[in-house]
DNA sequence: AGTTTCGGCGCC
DNA sequence: AAAGGGCGCCGAAACT
């Protein structure tokens, strides 16, 4: 058997590896090798490197241009193990697995750091504890058997093989950067917020719009301090609670169109302004270091740079190199399709079965044609509204689509009393996240709380909230939301895995994603095999993750040279 | 002076 | 009138 082997880098620079038996365990000698991308380069007929951290190693294989086609991640499957046995909290490293299996004392998993600008990379965990491969090895074997225990083995070993699938895009992209244009960056800077004076003061257009507040309030004020915007209304006859701007736009005085415009752009400045130029764009590319797996629901983060919230303003300087393209493809109304793979409610897996939008369809059958409040109703069931206009339209929606909003009435409610809530392929939601812990509630005392829940008025199989603490309903909209946003990046992931192995012989790099929008940077003469590609994989991916379901899913996509034209 | 929390808003 | 989920980021405010 020479289809998975182990690796482990030693400490002095060399690597350890070992061929896997069907158990997992070794089925041979283990070796030592003084270069770790050479013992890798010289075994292609790999398919699978079984490692503590892709982190810890991919980075430095792909530093010498050494790619693999899969890998398995022992700490993150054990993460995602330990989530699923509902032992959230316990350490994850390959030290602590071991320590479990061994009986010994288990070590706290090693702090995170933070990113720094232009840094290689955080993620080299220097610190964290070595685990020698005869060590390694034994983690994995239990984890095999650990699999094997899940309510459905075979999707938590592709959840596992997934997630694995998905640190190696990350460390993927993370090396290639978003092509990013500092020149044109600057231009819409300057469109903006007007030229910067010397010294070091707000540019020209922030310091008009500042000036305008302060013109219109009759008195200096500074628009950048809520605390002060505030004092400012009171003194005007006008109480608002918070700064916020849909509490400020709906005043009626001189200072909000100066003020809102103003928050805009400070916005701009601040998140994403010269400063962050400088930090983050280096050589034609901006490296948002992706993290695969960062949230409980399986999204993605990024660390540095806020790589996930890059306003569409600015996504002017993503501009392609020369003779190059962006393909840039937007999955259609992901998570009502994933709402009807995963609930299998037939009503809304025929709709889902079209390519054409969902929610006009939606809004077809139970909403009159109105579009706009059928998406409202399906995205309030999705997140929870409890009240409202999405409130009525529920219910509308679940006379039409009952399985559907059954599915996540009963994550609600599972999350509501502390049950265990999984996605489709098995990751487990924490319990009792989002909301501060009830000491009460935790001690199994139940609360009965004296403020009135709203009327349920749709029958009886409608569920209402009923007596349970703000707390409990917080962890039951989070729930609710989990089986939905975990199930798609589920699928997500195996997107990412079909498509990152159709790019895998052409010059196309993967270089963005953002939970259900992908963006590939190819020579022109590509771009329509990548548009094919990443059609394929997402029926792929959907077949994949949920199994047989007529449900589709259809991307938007565009060939350009510059992002924001893609929308 | 250094560290943590808050307010507000960007993205999905 | 206004409580729907997940994130990250920054400066100011609050804290130690």
């Amino acid at each position: 058997m020479t289809d998975r082997w182990a690796l482990a880098p030693a400490e002095d620079g060399g690597v350890e590896i070992a061929p896997l038996g069907p158990d997992g365990l070794p089925a041979g000698p283990v070796r030592r090798e003084a270069d770790l991308a050479g013992a890798v380069r010289g075994r292609p007929e790999v398919a699978r490197w079984v490692w503590r951290s892709t982190n810890e190693v991919y980075p430095r294989l792909l530093a010498t241009g050494v790619r693999v086609e899969r890998c398995y991640d022992i700490e993150d499957a054990e993460t995602l193990l330990l989530g699923h046995e509902g032992r959230y909290g316990e350490p994850r490293s390959a030290a602590a697995a071991l320590a479990r299996l061994r009986g010994g004392p288990v070590p706290p998993d090693p702090p995170q750091r933070a990113a720094e600008p232009g840094s290689q990379s955080s993620l080299f965990e220097p610190q964290a504890v070595h685990v020698p491969l005869a060590d390694l090895v034994e983690v994995y074997a239990d984890q095999q058997r650990r699999h094997d225990a899940t309510a459905h083995p075979e999707r938590m070993r592709l959840l596992t093989a997934a997630e694995s699938a998905g640190m190696l895009v990350a460390a993927e992209m993370n090396r290639a950067g978003l092509p990013w244009s500092a020149e044109v960056h600057r231009r819409v800077l300057h469109e903006l917020l007007g030229e910067r004076y010397a010294g070091g003061g707000e540019p020209r257009r922030l310091a008009e719009l500042a000036d305008e507040v302060s013109a219109a309030f009759g008195r200096r004020v500074r628009p950048d301090l809520p605390a002060d915007v505030i004092k400012a209304f009171a003194q005007a006859g006008i109480k608002i609670r918070s700064t916020r701007r849909w509490e400020i736009e709906s005043l009626d005085h001189p200072a909000v169109k100066p003020l809102v415009e103003y928050k805009k752009l400070y916005r701009i400045r601040v998140a994403h302004g010269w400063s962050w130029l400088q930090d983050w764009v280096r050589d034609g590319r901006f490296r948002p270091e992706f993290l695969a797996g960062g949230t409980v629901t399986g999204r993605w983060v990024t660390n540095g740079g806020g790589g996930l919230q890059i306003p569409k303003v600015i996504r002017r300087a993503v501009v392609a190199d020369p003779g190059w393209r962006l393909v840039v493809a937007d999955a259609d109304q992901m998570e009502p399709r994933v709402l009807a793979a995963i609930s299998r409610d037939p009503g809304l897996m025929e709709v889902a079965g079209r390519e054409t939008d969902l929610y006009q369809s939606v809004s077809d059958r139970a909403f009159s044609g109105d579009r706009a409040q059928a998406k409202l109703a399906v995205l309030g069931a999705v997140y929870g509204q409890t009240s409202g206009d999405g409130l009525k339209n529920l219910a509308a929606l679940r006379r039409r689509f009952p399985r559907a909003v059954a599915y996540v009435d009963e994550a609600a409610r599972a999350g509501e009393e502390g049950r265990l809530v999984r996605t489709w392929l098995g990751r487990t939601c924490p319990p009792a996240v989002g909301a501060a812990d009830d000491a009460t509630e935790e001690a199994g005392i139940p609360i009965l709380d004296t403020e009135e829940e709203p009327a349920g008025d749709s029958g009886p199989q409608e569920w209402v909230p009923g007596y349970a603490s703000s707390n409990a309903r917080a962890r039951g909209r989070f729930a609710r939301n989990f089986v939905v946003q975990g199930s798609a990046a589920d699928w997500a992931l195996l997107l990412l895995a079909a498509l990152r192995q159709a790019c895998a012989g052409m010059a196309a790099e993967l270089v963005f994603f953002q939970h259900d929008e992908v963006i590939v940077h190819c020579p022109e003469e590509e771009a329509e095999a990548v548009v094919t590609a990443i059609r394929e994989a997402a029926e792929l991916a959907g077949r994949l993750t949920f199994g047989e379901t007529p449900v589709r899913f259809p991307f938007t996509t565009a060939v350009v040279e510059c992002y924001a034209d893609a929308k």
